[in-house]
DNA sequence: GATGAATGAGATTTCATTCAT
DNA sequence: AATGAATGAAATCTCATTCAT
């Protein structure tokens, strides 16, 4: 099918830009090498995408709106908070072992740019679902009256995303077992932290 | 004195450059725009700095250098770690309020890019110093045994970075009153989910 | 008949041409404009013209190849100069009711480019005739001995040429009124200068 | 003094940019064939102007400048009509002798583009100067009472320039003698034409 | 120390043209 | 005939850095 050869080339570009952006960064990166990533002309990138800008943009939105409906359906769940979070860990910090690439340019160029975060608004819809989980949770009772659920919901998130900056880094060893042990460092934490 | 005029204009440049690559991202300021903001010609920049890169390195390193010094007079004093990561705490987010340019420059050009990191070695200074806190209060047994307190260490600065990049990106209030907050749930979550 | 589409086709391309030309102009118009114009294809422009060049050029000849012909015609009627000249004024300026945009784009594009100028030697023709309708006149007497039949066609020429471009650049008016007036006042100017 | 140096290197790039765009003609012109004419790096070029474009905008608006103001000291003169037309022809057709390259370039660019008519509107100047002389011999009673002041303006302006343009496309010889021929002949078919 | 004219490497982007389908 | 994905030459413009004054 024609629309799914469409389809693939604009993927396969998307997906040397990630390999390009994760090894020079966003900036250092040319449109020439993500297209000779890609084995094609550089000119046809610009078939797909409007700009170098729009490839970084669509990467950062797309991996959110998986992320994002991930998240609601973690919510949906009906689990019990701690679970919940855990479940929530494991894959935001597990997909530092399946996608290190990808998550080495969500890491290093989002929120670099003020645009990006601006435009980017599905960034927000992840927050969100962490803190209506929160907020929830309160209502059950599992977590205290007290707890500001939007505070926390950052605070969750950013200690994960720490975790990433450091395997990004490489200040922290981030094999199969270490994640293991990260998600669920952060998980006891949290739950301990956020307990009634 | 000739050096302190020496000093000033240096401090001058590191100021505008502040103020600048608040406003636009250290990729999107020109050299221009800092010598304009400082109210001198460009070349003279390079005077004082080998490059633009230079300058940006110099705000982070001297910025790294004064937290951890702070850190380490905070681990000298002996608290309890409770106290120890109040004032931290107090400390850091609380530059959110003196310093918001230099907040929002360090939160969107650190510890992305990968030569900035390795470069200013000063950024794993702090994390050391906290780690060791961390671990002195496990050896006093404040601190649950089974801890990481490397994981720790970089749980409680992850979480403490994205609030200051949810007040950068304007998606929570930053306010006076904010921060006392903030101090207040970090330490609490943290606190309990690391107590003994 | 199929050469009959052909024809159509290459037509509708001519004629999408005219439009897109005249609106941009001939360097900021886009292959792509114009088949967009046509409703086909880009890449269909190319089965009937070898270049975007081509497309201007073809435009060019054949208005001035149906110019030449009128002007030959005008030139065997055997009237008076007066005649003669106000004719083809009226031929000439009044193509600026009917084809506005394909004065618009011979004004804006002709003449102009040397190459363009070189490889349609039909305009040539016309100036050509038009020298040759005075002489004969000036051999009728009907013109000053001395006259420069040459330079007086290419001034008779550029005093029409002149006034289809102010109402280009929308400096004169130009309705329909406009246009009778402006064919008497030429001719009688013309006239006036020439008569013997 | 350093503003002579400036606006010495401003001039070198505009006269620089005449002979290039006469050359070649504006298109098909680089940036870097202007600065190789300067003899400077073609980046300089933009410390003295915005765009390519602005160069050719520049060239244009100052030779009108020059000519509007011409043109006024003229009609300031109070001489008869045909004196004045003389003056303003010989001082437009005898630039060609002067400033071939200069000609050429107004010759084929101007009116070419859309915004360059629309922007440069000093070029109104020197009708609106020619229509006022005109205006003022018939009040005068030195040219028909029924004469149309502002497209005669028009006329003998287009006359000249299609002389010019014949000269530039080589159609018409165009030594020193061809341009005393041509004032001569213009002049005398407009006095004509337009005597009372 | 201070200036800002000058340099030139380098990157993005455009778009006419080709050609497999 | 018709399509539009793919190509790649080419050109403008930016801006960090240098250096004569």
């Amino acid at each position: 099918m024609v629309s799914d050869r469409v389809a693939d080339r604009r993927r396969e570009l998307l997906d040397a830009a990630i390999v390009v952006f994760a090894r020079k960064g966003f900036h250092a990166s040319r449109v020439g090498d993500i297209a000779e990533e890609a084995g094609v002309a550089h000119g046809l990138l610009y078939h797909y995408f409007r700009s170098k800008d729009e490839v970084l943009e669509t990467i950062v939105r797309e991996t959110w709106q998986l992320l994002q409906a991930d998240t609601e359906r973690i919510e949906a769940s009906g689990q019990p908070l701690d679970e919940q979070l855990r479940r929530f860990a494991r894959m935001y910090l597990g997909s530092w072992l399946s996608s290190p690439d990808l998550i080495r340019v969500l890491v290093r160029e989002v929120g670099r740019s003020p645009q990006l975060g601006a435009r980017v608004g599905e960034i927000r819809g992840v927050f969100v679902a962490l803190r209506r989980m929160i907020e929830a949770a309160r209502e059950r009772g599992e977590v205290r009256a007290d707890c500001n659920a939007q505070l926390a919901a950052w605070i969750f998130y950013g200690a994960l995303e720490e975790i990433l900056t450091a395997w990004v880094l490489g200040q922290l060893a981030g094999g199969e077992r270490d994640v293991e042990r990260a998600v669920k460092t952060v998980v006891d934490v949290a739950g301990a932290g956020l307990a009634a």
